[in-house]
DNA sequence: ATCGGTCAGTGAACAGTGTTAGTTTACCAT
DNA sequence: ATGGTAAACTAACACTGTTCACTGACCGAT
């Protein structure tokens, strides 16, 4: 049986050879700009061989995602160990944020490009994306139904989904924007690390009840973001604040070079 | 020199013609489906053809960007009239998530697609950006500038520009979730008019400052979102709730049937 | 009335794409 | 040694966006 393994084994290899290679061109290129012909140079194969390993290019891209995105996910799971739920809340937008910027040709073909309607999930897979354990949606939601439990949230907040999906629309909002308009010569984008904290804070205390204790995080949050935009230019440059980029670690130990 | 104007005419009458053709065609099968085979073939012209009036596929699509895009600003430039600038950056929220969701295709390309950074702005495009008589972004600069100077937000949101793009990213975040995901299996999406309208209040309800007399708006709206949630399953499908599609204005007076 | 120029529209092609039959080749259990 | 399995290759298909030399209708000027 060990033959059969290694066939098995090395069928993986190639697999990898490829996502490797696919990832470092979508990386540099984007996926549109490189062909399953580049991709099949890149590894000395044929084109055709591609297709033994992946139905299509998408497929192919959508491994690449689910690779990165369990990556996130298990990031965000991280955060279960905070007790406060709007902290958590807090933490893991500024997570999904980072995580946007840092992969954007895959955060693309994940939330901006529409999904084949046609790949139902099996029961199996709507088990795992319930559980706040596997899943970064099902942790959200853990994360928002905690906060109502506890009268945290405004009323209107009390549906779990729409709350989950009014946050990451707010976040999700400061990735794209980023992705798509960051170096646009026409409107002064300002920094991403302010402008996820600005979104963050201005969520969070949006979505809270007016007494709750947490104001006291985000009024110190929004002294230092005033201070930090006050310095800003009214005119279009705008570098970085060094002291936000730390605060969402925009800077990180060098994680395989990973950002385009 | 008539015949010289009519000869303009004309060439107007057939580029009109083709970009009659290319909305309707992208409309229903979107930009990469529609090739331009396929447009010429709609309006009994040769491909080449479409190349004496625009210089490629993408150009095409930004002029129809530019036109429906400068029917949004028109229509957002109508809050003019609205005395207090909270309210007036309210109201432009809803008509951006209205308009947007309205021209799925258009909105893509204009903001969920890289722009060419080669296509730089001429100082007469610069001085009609900065107008806000003229452009909505403008509009929407001078709507915070108005708030700043009253004192009505709260210190981090006086830098207009990251003012303007956490408000924009938010908006956009609303629209981009929806057309990617509002079918998608995979995740329970709520109906837009709900999230549109919790991302708007909560939006505001961040930015301003705590002795705001809008707040008495916000808690309003806050109500009957909160009765409207109420009302939602727990589970995953979601109707759309009357009054909100009203106080959106989703169903309008049947513009064009354009809406994918 | 004829010339010359202008230019919208054409026909045919080019270089490239994703993808797929049909075939070869290397390996393995028998 | 033989037959089966399957990864990888060859060659093609149908399509894409785009270009370029060209026609042919129109125009103002001679």
């Amino acid at each position: 049986m060990s033959s059969i393994d290694r066939r098995q084994r090395e069928k993986n290899e190639t697999q990898d050879k490829i996502l490797a290679a696919a990832r470092d061109l979508f990386l540099n290129h984007g996926f549109d700009a490189v062909s399953m012909r580049k991709i099949a140079e890149a590894i000395e194969y044929t084109p055709a061989a591609l297709y033994v390993h992946f139905k299509d290019k998408v497929e192919l891209m959508r491994e690449l995602c689910r690779r990165d995105f369990a990556a996130m996910d298990a990031e965000i799971l991280t955060l279960a160990t905070i007790a406060d739920p709007v902290r958590r809340m807090h933490e893991a937008g500024r997570i999904f944020i980072r995580f946007g910027t840092q992969h954007k040709n895959q955060y693309r073909l994940m939330f901006m490009t529409p999904h084949p309607r046609d790949i139902l999930p099996t029961e199996e897979d709507l088990a795992e994306m319930r559980d706040p354990d596997q899943n970064g949606y099902a942790f959200m939601c853990k994360a928002v139904g905690d906060a109502v439990a506890q009268g945290r949230l405004r009323p209107e907040f009390g549906e779990i989904h729409a709350t989950v999906q009014t946050l990451w629309a707010a976040t999700h909002g400061v990735v794209a924007l980023e992705i798509t308009h960051s170096d646009d010569p026409w409107v002064p984008i300002r920094a991403l690390a302010i402008r996820g904290e600005l979104t963050l804070s201005m969520t969070l205390r949006g979505m809270i009840r007016a007494t709750d204790p947490y104001h006291a995080e985000l009024e110190r949050i929004g002294a230092s973001l005033a201070d930090e935009t006050a310095r800003q230019p009214q005119g279009s440059s705008c570098p970085i604040g060094s002291m936000l980029s730390k605060a969402m670690n925009l800077i990180r130990p060098a994680n395989k070079g990973d950002s385009k």
